[in-house]
DNA sequence: CGATTTTGACCTGCGC
DNA sequence: GCGCAGGTCAAAATCG
């Protein structure tokens, strides 16, 4: 049975370093990303109307990490270029892990199928909200997971980031796996 | 009582 | 090499 995280896992597994390499083209990968959505969408009803506010992005871990303070205002596509590009001419650790980024709202609530359980919570540093990290429940083995944040510059949209692919296993049906907004502060 | 959440400690990679 | 920040672990607490 085919999973929709699975399938875009898939997919940016194949491109995914490509993508990094040439990210000046990521803007071009919007038939990619259509494309994408286009397979999402009959897995995840939820999110059909206004729930997916950008597609699919995958965005690398290390672009997102290490935004300079200076760097974190509203300037988010270009610093992940930048980032992005020199990450590139860099080494690839880390970038091993297939990685899915999606924009939720709040009142998207359910993310998934998949039953997640929270193994961790950090604050982020050049945002005000905690991340939260989950791993998939649903099965044993599964090395799925997912984090999640707020994002600061809209409070009202989390970014959830997919790892890792789900272990071929039914979906159990998430009790708690709902995108459970961090505390915002403690 | 089992599953889940919380939270501090630890590990690892990267930039300087 | 050092320090910082992200990611994970694991024990304790909490919940259903």
């Amino acid at each position: 049975m085919d999973n929709p995280n699975l399938i875009l896992s898939q997919h940016f597994c194949a491109e995914q370093d490509d993508l990094l390499c040439n990210f000046q083209e990521f803007s071009e990968t919007k038939t990619v990303l259509d494309e994408l959505e286009e397979i999402y969408k009959p897995f995840y009803p939820q999110f059909r109307n206004s729930s997916i506010i950008s597609s699919s992005q995958p965005v690398p871990d290390k672009t997102v990490k290490k935004l300079k303070p200076s760097n974190k205002v509203d300037v988010q596509a270009q610093d992940l270029h930048d980032t992005a590009v020199s990450k590139c001419r860099k080494s690839k650790k880390k970038l091993k892990s297939k990685r899915v980024v999606k924009h939720m709202t709040a009142a998207d609530g359910v993310s998934d199928p998949w039953a997640w359980r929270k193994y961790g919570q950090k604050p982020i540093k050049g945002s005000p909200y905690p991340r939260s990290y989950y791993r998939c429940s649903s099965s044993k083995g599964c090395l799925a997971r997912k984090h999640v944040e707020r994002s600061h510059l809209d409070p009202g949209v989390f970014i959830v980031t997919y790892t890792a692919e789900h272990s071929p296993h039914q979906a159990r049906k998430n009790s708690t796996s709902t995108i459970a907004p961090p505390p915002t502060t403690k």
